[in-house]
DNA sequence: TCTGGGGTCCTAGGACCC
DNA sequence: TCTGGGGTCCTAGGACCC
């Protein structure tokens, strides 16, 4: 008899129960935690109860309010959210060696090499369960399948709360609406239902290639031995603005602190980015991006402020319009050089230095002049850093 | 009704080289 | 004057996920 081999676990509706838990007075009601009900921004969690009024993440906070307004609303707290998060995937490496982390809330678990540790799988995959909602004080959905994405689909019918074990993934694909499927997004939808595809069932007997393309990540087989841990391959760091702005002086300041927050990130992480992106939003909500390679590795604040304003400047002429959201990203990071240029040197020595004082007094200890809205005092290409000696001092 | 922030992966086109 | 084909690298943009 074939055996499932993996276990898809999630923890329900997990920003909004967290801060249940902590208070329980919010138990039952309509809560949405991502912002507060007049803010720009979305629905990160909505509780159970905020769902039944048709309330889902990804929509506008504001939306949300007219559709639910005795909602409670909250902003996310996200250093407790990824405590919680560790806990729970601590829970689940002690009963696998090879636990996924797909994001905050959810894990694959390979438990065919662990299916000796009791009866039967679906015995061990209810007992995984049960000791991670214990120890995260969470509910937590859970399925059972031949592959990652029968545990996933399997998972999905489970919830909330639930154990589900997918017997017969073929079947169950093929009656599913291709929508339901991971990787199947409203574009690639749309576009299936103008061939005439709406179900699995469909699909595999009309275009069997695309099926199998559709299939090849997900659907092939349990989990790879020795799959490696994917290294991270960028960083960003992006706000929208509580209001569109035309102000020069805060977009710079604004790009310097996120910049100043991804230098930070690199150093922490002792990796070297090799590229770096900058992207704006405007106020018609068309977004432009533009990247370029570094002339060498570096995890310099410096370095990567001077390869950012070119870019910055190209893409503010696109359009005349007052800005909606400026970001940064860093990408091919990489852990060390073949080559250190000697002129480099000094700066990513300085932004190193910084970072040191960062991790004792905190982030805010130093900041860059120019995220202090200080340009007026420096030169434009070049940066300074102030010592703000009230928090030193704390 | 207005649309976050953090990611991954893929594709297409242009530049450049042989 | 007309000019192939293949490979690689780079950038822009988009689909998708939580």
């Amino acid at each position: 008899m074939k055996i499932p081999a993996v276990l898809h676990l999630d923890i329900d509706a997990f920003f909004a129960a967290v801060e249940e838990t902590l208070d329980p007075s919010l138990r039952g009601r309509p809560l949405i935690v991502g912002g507060l009900a007049h803010e720009r921004g979305v629905v990160c969690t909505a509780s159970y109860a905020a769902r039944r009024f048709g309330v889902h993440s990804g929509m506008a906070l504001r939306t949300a309010a007219k559709k639910c307004p005795q909602a409670v609303f909250r902003r996310g707290r996200f250093h407790l959210y990824s405590r919680i998060s560790r806990q729970f995937f601590a829970c689940l490496r002690r009963f696998s060696p090879r636990v996924e982390e797909m994001s905050v809330d959810e894990a694959y678990v390979d438990v065919g090499g662990s299916r000796y540790l009791c009866a039967s799988v679906y015995e061990l995959a209810a007992r995984i369960k049960a000791a991670a909602e214990r120890e995260t004080g969470l509910k937590i959905s859970a399925g059972l399948g031949f592959t990652r994405l029968g545990a996933k689909l399997a998972c999905e019918a489970a919830k909330p709360g639930g154990l589900f074990w997918l017997h017969d993934e073929e079947e169950f694909i093929a009656q599913l609406t291709l929508d339901k499927i991971p990787g199947v997004g409203p574009q690639t939808y749309f576009v299936l239902q103008g061939l005439g595809v709406r179900r699995g069932r469909e699909l595999k007997g009309k275009y069997p290639a695309m099926w199998r393309k559709i299939f090849a990540g997900l659907g092939s087989g349990g989990m790879e031995r020795g799959r490696p841990e994917p290294a991270s391959r960028s960083f960003s760091r992006e706000t929208t603005f509580p209001e569109d702005i035309r102000d020069q002086g805060l977009l710079y300041s604004h790009l310097a602190y996120l910049l100043d927050r991804l230098a930070v990130h690199l150093l922490g992480e002792k990796l070297f980015a090799g590229r770096v992106e900058v992207k704006v939003r405007f106020s018609d909500f068309s977004t432009f991006c533009q990247r370029a390679a570094l002339p060498f590795p570096t995890y310099s604040y410096f370095h990567l402020w001077q390869s950012v304003l070119p870019l910055l400047r190209s893409l503010l002429v696109k359009k005349d319009l007052p800005l909606r959201l400026v970001g940064v990203k860093v990408e091919d990071l990489q852990a060390g050089r073949d080559i250190l240029p000697f002129f480099s040197l000094r700066d990513e020595k300085m932004t190193a230095g910084i970072g040191s004082v960062k991790a004792r007094f905190g982030f805010s200890s130093l900041r860059s002049a120019r995220s202090l809205l200080l340009e007026d005092l420096y030169p434009i290409e070049r940066e300074g850093m102030v010592l703000k000696t009230a928090s030193l001092t704390k």
